[in-house]
DNA sequence: GCGACAG
DNA sequence: ATCTTGTCGC
């Protein structure tokens, strides 16, 4: 539900246009406020707590300050429920490398107290396409693959849901853009009872930066999730270029892996040679409830090419469903 | 201060 | 993100 303000030039200089809403992506008792200016660069999005039907409080986005990157209150208040360590009961699989026919390459294990320790199976991935014609027209997919000892990765699971977007992209606040129709997708899975939901022994993987898209919905879904990147958000001094040097400076090394620390000291996650034969990394983050060192395990499980297998599936797929299904959204519409 | 910026 | 053509290599 949206009310939308179109502003005079003469209210608001550059003028733009205000949403104010609930919006899925929110904490309880909050309300959406996003400003489109024409100017990306001055665009901005809150969350503002609702005291009482008249009464409101906290307003603007906020300079963090363990960084160069800005925030705002709706993200502080989803990183106050942010788990930064391994909170899961299922185990990881081996690598591939070693997986010698194991004979009981177990779906079970016993673990410390007794307790069933279930093997990572089922693990989500999530991506938008937009269309050409019309970009504020997108579909978006869920998939989940099977982790199975044998690695095939395939896809179990995908739904899909073309929608319009009226959120712009801007960077640092992806996860307002896409987090909403990306939880719908969820929440319906979940509704259904699904046997293949994500939900114990998975995870959804989706792109990152600072409190990106990942910690998002990793938050507001209660999964675990890890941030894919294709490209890096350049935060807290860190550039693609930079990261190429490091890469190239280890040229000879045996692990394609990097730390990305930034200027403050703060680590924001890990840039992968995934494949063998790419020069280009992926950038890994963590999302929710999940080390960075054990994303990095599970991104090296899950990649067949560069790009993770459910990003890759979830990206593949909702670049057809959208190319089969829009011209059929744009009959109805005549 | 300005510009860089996931998709 | 989106649009392309060809091209290289397994």
């Amino acid at each position: 539900m949206w009310l939308e303000i179109r502003l005079k030039p003469a209210e608001i200089v550059p003028c733009g246009t205000i949403f104010v809403g609930v919006h899925n992506t929110c904490p309880n008792g909050t309300i959406f406020v996003f400003y489109a200016s024409p100017s990306p660069r001055s665009s901005w999005i809150d969350i503002i707590s609702v005291i009482d039907s008249n009464q409101i409080v906290g307003l603007r986005k906020s300079r963090s300050s363990s960084s160069s990157s800005w925030t705002t209150r709706a993200q502080e208040l989803l990183r106050r429920r942010l788990i930064l360590e391994d909170d899961f009961t299922w185990k990881i699989p081996t690598t591939t490398t070693t997986t010698t026919t194991t004979t009981s390459s177990s779906l079970e294990d016993e673990a410390e107290d007794g307790k069933k320790l279930l093997m990572l199976r089922y693990v989500g991935g999530v991506d938008l396409s937009f269309s050409k014609d019309d970009p504020s027209m997108a579909c978006a997919a869920l998939v989940v693959l099977d982790l199975q000892a044998d690695a095939t990765l395939n896809v179990v699971y995908h739904d899909f849901t073309l929608t319009h977007l009226h959120i712009p992209y801007i960077p640092g606040f992806l996860a307002f853009r896409e987090a909403p129709v990306l939880l719908d997708l969820l929440d319906k899975m979940k509704r259904d009872s699904n046997p293949f939901y994500p939900q114990v022994h998975a995870k959804l993987m989706v792109p990152f930066v600072g409190f990106g898209l990942a910690c998002h919905l990793g938050v507001m879904a209660d999964l675990p999730t890890i941030g894919i990147g294709k490209n890096l958000h350049h935060v807290d001094g860190l550039t693609q270029s930079g990261v190429r040097k490091l890469l190239e400076a280890k040229e000879n090394c045996a692990e394609d892996l990097i730390t990305l620390t930034g200027c403050s000291g703060r680590v924001w996650g890990a840039a992968l040679r995934s494949t063998r034969g790419s020069l280009k990394p992926v950038f890994i983050s963590v999302g929710h409830r999940i080390s960075l060192d054990t994303a990095i395990k599970v991104v090296k499980l899950t990649c067949k090419y560069r790009v993770p297998e459910p990003i890759r599936q979830a990206d593949i797929r909702s670049r057809s469903f959208l190319q089969k299904n829009q011209g059929v959204i744009k009959k109805e519409c005549d």
